[in-house]
DNA sequence: TTGCTCCTCACGTCACGTGAGGTGGC
DNA sequence: TTGCTCCTCACGTCACGTGAGGTGGC
């Protein structure tokens, strides 16, 4: 049962999420992506769909958000154990408690992202107040006699 | 009727919209503030109220909309124009033809603001779509049996 | 006069962009 | 075998940060 996974390069991987090969190495030279270990000196870099689905949501928070690297590291390193916490989910089926760790870990880390985004909306929210109100004031003197 | 403007050293205006002064300097050398020519060479730099305003609008665009300071250059040039413009405004009051233009350069000005920043607020809104269904699903799983 | 902030270079840094030169897989 | 994409340096760029050395205003 040796699941042979679909595999990408890194130029296929850069256009499908909107970034650059240079982008994608500098991102596991920085630690926001695994660094495969078991790469040969020279070969190519080989992805998968969890790969690409990472790689989405670290531009994603990086574009939206507008920390820096190492904040985002911080961010998202929990994630980079998920899928060896996935694994170690089902190995432990039976020890409750560890799963309920984990869940309530990975529950921490979604609601400090959270936060992070609903912030950045409220700011987002006043500015647009802002716009609008300038905007209205347009409207106003035009209708009114220019 | 010499208005004396209260003048506030390029330190206080950091301070007060959060930024360095470093940046200011920056931003006035890259077109982004207006640059008065009239400064004495090593002389201090004075703002006003209207160029606190200004720059808190300028920082606030950046750092909301993520784009570069050239483009932000293009997007707020016209309101460099404002100033004379608003002179210009109350100089041509019989002019109605030319106070019409101007207003309506001022509105399709602050629309493409407008679309700029609804744009970034849909993708946020995505965002937080996802990550408040994944937290759902945490949430889920520990109240199921974790 | 003493500090403090200001000034102008100018080099450092962060997050990549962009060739330079070479190797590897359809 | 021919292209194409990949690889690793390594220097360039953008948006500033950070002293270095000196002048000016409460």
């Amino acid at each position: 049962m040796t699941r042979t996974a679909e595999l990408m390069r890194i130029g296929d991987v850069a256009a499908r999420v909107g970034t650059t090969p240079r982008t994608i190495r500098f991102y596991e030279e920085k630690g926001l992506l695994p660094d495969r270990g078991d790469r040969e000196a020279g070969a190519h870099r080989a992805y998968d769909a969890a790969d690409v689905e990472r790689l989405e949501h670290v531009l994603r928070l990086k574009a939206l958000l507008g920390v820096s690297l190492e904040d985002l590291r911080a961010l998202v390193e929990a994630e980079d154990t998920r899928a060896a916490l996935r694994e170690e989910f089902h190995a432990t089926a039976q020890d409750a408690p560890r799963r309920r760790e984990i869940l309530l870990d990975l529950g921490a880390l979604l609601d400090r992202q959270l936060e992070l985004v609903r912030a950045r909306r409220g700011e987002l929210d006043a500015l647009e107040a802002d716009l609008a109100e300038r905007r209205a004031k347009v409207a106003d003197r035009l209708a009114a006699g220019a």
